[in-house]
RNA sequence: CGCGGGGUGGAGCAGUCUGGUAGCUCGUCGGGCUCAUAACCCGGAGGUCAUAGGUUCAAAUCCUGUCCCCGCAC
């Protein structure tokens, strides 16, 4: 059996894995400078290929003609496809003998695009899945083959939602992968009136405010951790949120309601800040960071 | 060479501009108070001020090099 895998986030690497014996290529996203002195990086999926011995292709563009030809010399039985960041066109997924199969974060139709994992925690979802199907030309609107859902718990982080995610899909495709390269499956179409889409993370969505809901926010917390994470505006600069947990105890929005744990009041709860990360700073308790501000209960943040 | 902040007792910070024998909050240890406590009171231990060199009568503080940590942007 011969597989072309795309991938990009750490949501795929694990699928891949377990493939690794059927892949002859993996197909990532190129390297982007990032990080402090914009070096440039692999994304997670090429540096668990490179780890695998596996060869590598990295196109600006999938559905550049060259790079599809490129890949249809390969005679692959089937192309696996999660969450690898650009739209294959008709034509790259048709060269594959049964086409392209993606795995999905979301219980589909719900949650189609780009951040389908980070969305659902942000509105508060108790349940949520990984979708394998039938890829077509529009953006994770095919037929389904299986979904697997599970529980999203109440003080989950995005991080470990997508840890879970990704071994669900691994073990999705080893259950699968025989009967996609045969074809011998069936194919439940989309209910596409119940569609609702995940949109890009924007940074704005990332700032936490006081005189929102503390739930909410915390959700917010929730889906943003462990990155790109949330942050605070203080009268000290920003404060970075590495850990935190919803509580109950009310106040005048943005105080300090208790140094131990640091408690800030929100609307209709608050938050405990177990962990945070002032600028230029390593991250710290929130106590310690409360005790270098000198703060007090009743301090505004 | 993308922009920027920082390295001071175990933790978090002040002190650096205007050199002159190290300070605050917390923790820790001992004692006290209390029915009791993460509360309160008293006392103690603990620091080559990242590192190498320079200037100086004198350097955490001024100058130069090196190492390490981090925020933003992407």
């Amino acid at each position: 059996m011969k597989v072309v895998y795309f991938g990009t986030s750490d949501f795929a690497v694990p699928a891949l894995r377990a493939l690794a014996k059927h892949v002859v290529l993996v197909v990532s996203q190129p390297d982007r400078p990032s990080g402090r002195g914009m070096k440039l990086q692999p994304s997670p999926v090429k540096k668990a290929a490179e780890e695998l011995g596996l060869p590598t292709e990295t196109p600006e563009k999938a559905r550049d003609p060259e790079f599809v030809a490129k890949i249809a010399e390969l005679e692959a039985d089937v192309h696996v496809v999660a969450a690898y960041g650009q739209i294959l066109s008709v034509k790259l997924l048709e060269t594959a003998k049964n086409g392209g199969i993606n795995l999905h974060g979301s219980i589909l139709p719900q949650y189609r695009g780009a951040a389908p994992i980070q969305r659902s925690i942000l509105n508060g979802d108790h349940e949520t899945g990984v979708t394998l199907m039938q890829m077509d030309k529009g953006m994770d609107t095919g037929d389904m083959i299986d979904i697997q859902t599970t529980e999203i718990g109440k003080d989950e982080t995005y991080g470990e939602l997508q840890t879970r995610l990704a071994e669900i899909a691994k073990g999705q495709i080893e259950t699968w992968i025989e009967r996609l390269a045969t074809g011998d499956y069936t194919r439940n179409p989309q209910d596409h009136d119940r569609a609702t889409y995940a949109n890009k993370i924007d940074r704005a969505e990332t700032e936490l405010d006081p005189g929102r809901d503390a739930q909410a926010e915390y959700n917010r917390f929730r889906a943003f951790t462990p990155a790109p994470s949330v942050f605070l505006t203080t009268e000290t600069g920003r404060l970075k949120i590495k850990e935190a947990r919803h509580c109950a105890e009310q106040g005048e929005k943005g105080t300090v309601l208790a140094l131990n744990p640091l408690t800030v009041a929100f609307t209709n709860g608050s938050l405990e800040l177990h962990s945070v990360q002032p600028e230029g700073k390593p991250a710290m308790p929130g106590h310690a960071w409360a005790a270098g501000r000198r703060l007090s209960v009743g301090d505004h943040i």
